[in-house]
DNA sequence: CATTGGCACTCGGAACCGCCGGGTGCCAAC
DNA sequence: GTTGGCACCCGGCGGTTCCGAGTGCCAATG
């Protein structure tokens, strides 16, 4: 494709970003030294307006990039430049000391609503296989049990139960031990058989009181703590909300759906490293047709992410989530 | 006051609420049966304007409540009527099956924000205070140490730490037998003493290493979680926007600003039980003028709370945050 | 003396209108 | 292929008009 037609449609989708109007062939000369006439402008828009990169509004006015038109922009036209190392800097001082990881995500994602000026998603690291380093339970009230499993690889997963069948302080002691014996040091996906084992080792009498126990040491122990996601920015939207308007009302919706934003996050499919965008149309989901996701893997099966209007600064936003997802993996490792 | 008048204020807060237009004196009889003329509420009216309960924004024009106006409203006319034994049946079975802590303030938030169809959030609970159960340290990487503290109460605080003089992983695991017996059994706010005898105890080349250590659990002995905010329902906010426009912008910037929250919810001062409202102007936050909270304390320090136009159903809005405060509450116990 | 019906008056907002300017497409010329 | 010129288009803005919901006041009434 011609170069200064790409030229040209960079320019048109660049005004149009910062205007959020209709640009036309004069003004684009305003603002752009293209090194060619008006009516070469206007030659080039109307074949770029046939090729479906761009549209009118209405008959005669300026044009305005479709989704079509900023997917060529992304794959053809955009350069991403990496981040400065001022801005590098910036984002490490604010993360570097970050307690826990709960810290560093709400960090991360407070971050990289304030550099894009977009929505930011960050989803909870998925586990990594490691064995299991202790069981605590915690009798917290008569019928209240709380169990802790801490892993090697530093995650700390809780649950509180009711008994059903509460026993008193000592024999929780007595379990405990029990339980350290049967999965301390044994991979996450492999405590079911050491748990299976305590169970049968069981007087018959106590066997029920000890599996409500167990059955949630072996949910900790799969449990997949990725499925959370933090957010932070949903204002940003709001703020943009002038133009694409009415629509935003369903995106609202849709960000308090974890499920749908988790299943979203994991059909873009972005491997660790890599960053995929997603604009208007091509999203599936409905809500979103006037959306742009814009995302990144930073672990296996684990990702972030920035949501905007489809007219949102692509260039920033993809070197501001590739920049953070590095980081956090970096940082996780 | 004449109740009559209060009558009249009742039903044009009521109209106001749900028409956002101001009310008039005619289309107020045709959805309020009053008893009295037209002519009769107009007398009213101008009283209630003189006293400054309500306000004309355009000269001949329907009447609209001040902050006063509503402050006069839920003091002396709403009357809070309990939830419905259906609703606090819903209640009960959204939250009881929550896993942890985490969860149950989750499913709160988001439950407060859908019946009250307001901006809701829960403060994280203050820890109660208890002794500790246990201390775990595990090395994460070579320079990484995870801490770990779990108290009776069934309160579990983590955090990872950078060392700065790394030792091997035997050497963590004698200094957490001696952090066991050191300050295991103690009361949290209790630990200094014993996590100095223990530096004192051992050898001048070790002193170092192990106070990076202790220091942190002390901090995390002495760690406030209840400097969270879960949050839910902002998109709540952007639907009522379309009256209390331009405004809401500083708004969705505090939502970000989780310090300013909490000084905001602490200052409501509400006690465990009260329910507390602030309208508009009474809030000392510039960003807050056209807003108004309606806040519970579940716990001594501890609050939950629903931010919404000061034309918010108030109502409802109390019953809701009262019924959720003190199931919240319960649980906890 | 509070209440009521009547009446003149007000004014914001919707509907209407005409102009303006940025934008287009086409064409002939280079 | 590019350019300048030109006729044409039309959405949006400012100005004007009109309507109706709402008010305040007043004289009459039980």
């Amino acid at each position: 494709m011609d170069p200064r037609k790409l030229q040209i449609l960079g320019a048109i989708v660049e005004d149009f970003v910062s205007t959020r109007e209709p640009v036309g062939s004069k003004s684009l000369l305003d603002r752009h030294d293209l090194g060619v006439s008006a009516a070469t402008v206007r030659n080039d828009m109307s074949v770029l307006e046939e090729e479906g990169l761009i549209t009118q509004p209405h008959t005669s006015a300026g044009r305005v990039p479709t989704d079509k038109g900023y997917r060529a922009f992304v794959d053809h036209v955009a350069t991403i430049k990496p981040l400065s190392t001022g801005e590098r800097r910036a984002i490490s001082t604010f993360l570097e000391d970050a307690g826990d990881v709960d810290e560093l995500l709400f960090r991360t994602v407070r971050l990289l609503s304030q550099l894009t000026h977009q929505v930011a998603m960050v989803q909870y690291p998925a586990p990594q296989q490691a064995r299991v380093r202790h069981v605590e339970l915690v009798k917290v009230a008569d019928s209240l049990l709380l169990v802790v499993l801490i892993t090697e690889a530093g995650r700390v997963d809780q649950r509180t139960i009711a008994l059903a069948q509460p026993r008193d302080a000592e024999f929780y002691e007595g379990l405990r031990d029990g339980l350290l014996r049967a999965v301390s040091g044994r991979e996450v996906n492999d405590v079911e058989r050491g748990l299976a084992r305590l169970v049968a080792a069981t007087a018959p009498a106590d066997q029920d009181a000890v599996r409500e126990v167990t059955d949630v040491v072996a949910a900790l122990a799969a449990s997949r703590t990725e499925d959370r996601i933090v957010m932070a920015g949903t204002g940003n939207l709001a703020r943009s909300a002038a133009d694409f308007a009415r629509d935003m009302e369903p995106l609202l919706d849709l960000l308090e759906e974890q499920l749908v934003l988790l299943r979203l996050l994991s059909e873009m499919g972005a491997e660790p490293g890599t960053v995929q965008v997603r604009i208007g149309e091509e999203n599936r989901n409905r809500s979103l047709t006037q959306a742009s996701l814009v995302g990144a893997g930073y672990r296996a099966g684990s990702h972030l992410a920035i949501l905007g209007p489809t007219r949102m600064d692509y260039v920033t936003g993809i070197s501001t989530v590739q920049a953070l997802a590095r980081y956090i993996h970096r940082f996780l490792e």
